[in-house]
DNA sequence: TGATAAGACGACCTGATGGTCATCTACTCG
DNA sequence: CGAGTAGATGACCATCAGGTCGTCTTATCA
């Protein structure tokens, strides 16, 4: 499981993927994706400060996101937002676990975690976005026919 | 990743089914295992009451595991300490995601949870103490060896 | 220049998890 | 019965994630 704050993360520049480079206000976005505003404001802080979003104050300001959407892994906003994931280790925690592979429990988690972390790497903000356009028109035509 | 509650549980009725239905001290259990003994006396009294070890007071009482190992599945023990991992939901959150497959993130972590679900639910005590054993007997002809 | 709009930032709160401690209760044995 | 042993139990503490609030700073525009 990612962390709240990770989700959030996606989410918002999922948002701001969409949106060409135009800044967006923290409160647009949060409205948006329903995330709290105040906390909302603190991880896009936090990103600002690793260069994933440019920031502008003041009137016509706003948040855009700084790189391109396929080449911001979520991996990468897991090491900007340290989530938990990347520091977990082997639940039994027995010495010898970590170089035997007699423990079935160390070793399918292992396994687990190997594969999370190479889904982390290879999704970017790209094809969640993707995914929510389709979502979108996939909404906007039952509403339609609705 | 499990909670390290039940990661104690775990290890501690995997060291108790070793036993052969012999009572142990919480204390003992605690120096073998190197779990922290007050906390363990706390987990092992919830699984007391659950009826997964049966307890004595007084002189030679002690803790010892009530089913036989090879009935008590990690998932068991999981919902008995209110493991977070059953209560774990889609991270992304979003209202539409777990009706819709078109949201990868949301489709790779069901896979993932489903597949823990599933080993959690097949893996008993006896599994892990049986691969503990393995380790025990490489470890005592390493150090005879060398 | 000053009003206003925005993000920046530090202080603080809350609940969950992990962990400690002191005291109470129950059991065995001499 | 009384001493001693061992689990039961409740109060308490630390840390962390998530979240709020108030104030400061910076930007735009009239």
């Amino acid at each position: 499981m990612l962390s709240q704050t990770v989700g959030y993360a996606i989410r918002a520049l999922t948002y701001l993927s969409r949106m060409e480079g135009k800044p967006v206000l923290v409160r647009e976005i949060s409205e948006a994706t329903n995330i709290p505003q105040a906390f909302l404001a603190k991880i896009i802080n936090t990103l600002g400060r690793k260069r994933f979003v440019t920031t502008q104050r003041g009137i016509r300001g706003g948040i855009s996101l700084a790189p391109k959407p396929e080449s911001v892994s979520l991996y990468d906003l897991c090491l900007a937002l340290d989530d938990p994931l990347l520091r977990s280790r082997c639940i039994l925690g027995m010495p010898e676990c970590p170089n035997e592979n007699g423990c079935p429990v160390h070793h399918f988690w292992a396994k687990q975690l190997e594969e999370e972390i190479k889904f982390l790497q290879v999704t970017t903000l790209a094809d969640i976005a993707i995914a929510q356009n389709r979502q979108e028109r996939a909404r906007k035509r039952r509403s339609k026919r609705g």
